[in-house]
DNA sequence: AATAAGGTTGCGTGTATCAACTAACGTGGT
DNA sequence: ACCACGTTAGTTGATACACGCAACCTTATT
């Protein structure tokens, strides 16, 4: 297991991350639950699952379908229905990469950036809203201690684990 | 828009709250990958969803069906359902409230701690190497942090928006 | 031409919700 | 006491959505 090259004792290493895991758990449900509430699924019949993509292409600008699977942890296929349903939204465009004719760059349109926008806002005055009470700094922190666990997740890929992962029971 | 009583001011705020709905949803995105990667689906069909149900049995004690759709913030159904699928692998148990014939309290049996005993094991490896070359400290912090905002998020559930909620998008 | 690489679409699975239904509790009237 | 009524707890069926795999088409590359 983790040798923890700093002062902890591993036991406490191994309750931390069983408390850790549970909060974990819980943050999953509940941003899971807010989201279906309000986003439910685009007035337009876009689906919340899409807005990923458009926050990717404006935030790291015009992308191809892989990059962007790639990038958002999600099969191709995903991306390229998800995107489909963006483009005939009129929230993307998707332009024919000229240095190559089989891919295709993903761009967000004006239209798209629009409605991100205000999307956007919605989300961020919901977060500021619940962390309205936080100090700066706190939320600083957390930002900055996802960013990385994040980051950590992502190397550590090959294994896994979440919350509640299955095992064998033996019993009928 | 939230007003802060401390020292940050609002666009800072928003540019925060902003950078930290990227790492929530980059965040959610890593989980889901890496539990589908290893859960998959318990070798006995055992659905990887329904171990949340365990947890909250051992974690709390036995409970009724309403009060653990609460807790998780799911439907009643819903539990029911992964309910009858433990039951049926015996990993828990429905005995019938005696203070009322509707009720059906549930509670995990031997195996089924047992299990989730394997599982929690692996998870916090798992966890515990992802933080293995954390301080201390920012382990600990991250754990309180997270656990304060979840917290506000369940206090604030009237509102929402995650990550990129929809909003109109008059186009075609 | 042959092979590889980029995407799209059909199909199946997992998971969750809504709605209809059953069973049990509790109240009030007779 | 007894029965009908509405209420509450939970189960089950139908349905929807999102994701992943795999087969398929198209364009590059050699």
């Amino acid at each position: 297991m983790a040798s923890t090259r700093n002062g902890a004792t591993p036991q406490a290493e191994l309750d931390l991350a069983d408390e850790l895991g549970y909060q974990l758990v819980r943050f999953v449900r509940l941003l899971h639950k807010a989201k279906s509430q309000v986003a439910k699924q685009g007035p337009d019949g876009i689906e919340r699952a899409a807005y990923a993509i458009l926050f990717s292409l404006i935030h790291d600008g015009p992308q191809r379908t892989s990059k962007l699977a790639e990038g958002l942890h999600s099969e191709i296929s995903t991306i390229s229905r998800q995107s489909s349903s963006l483009v005939q939204h009129g929230l993307v465009e998707r332009q024919a990469d000229p240095e190559d004719g089989r891919a295709c760059l993903l761009a967000a349109t004006a239209e798209g950036e629009r409605v991100f926008e205000e999307n956007r806002k919605q989300r961020n005055l919901w977060l500021a809203g619940v962390l309205a009470e936080w100090p700066e700094e706190d939320r600083h922190t957390l930002n900055t201690l996802l960013d990385r666990l994040n980051t950590g997740i992502e190397e550590h890929s090959p294994q896994i684990a979440d919350d509640h992962s299955p095992v064998q029971a033996k019993g009928a």
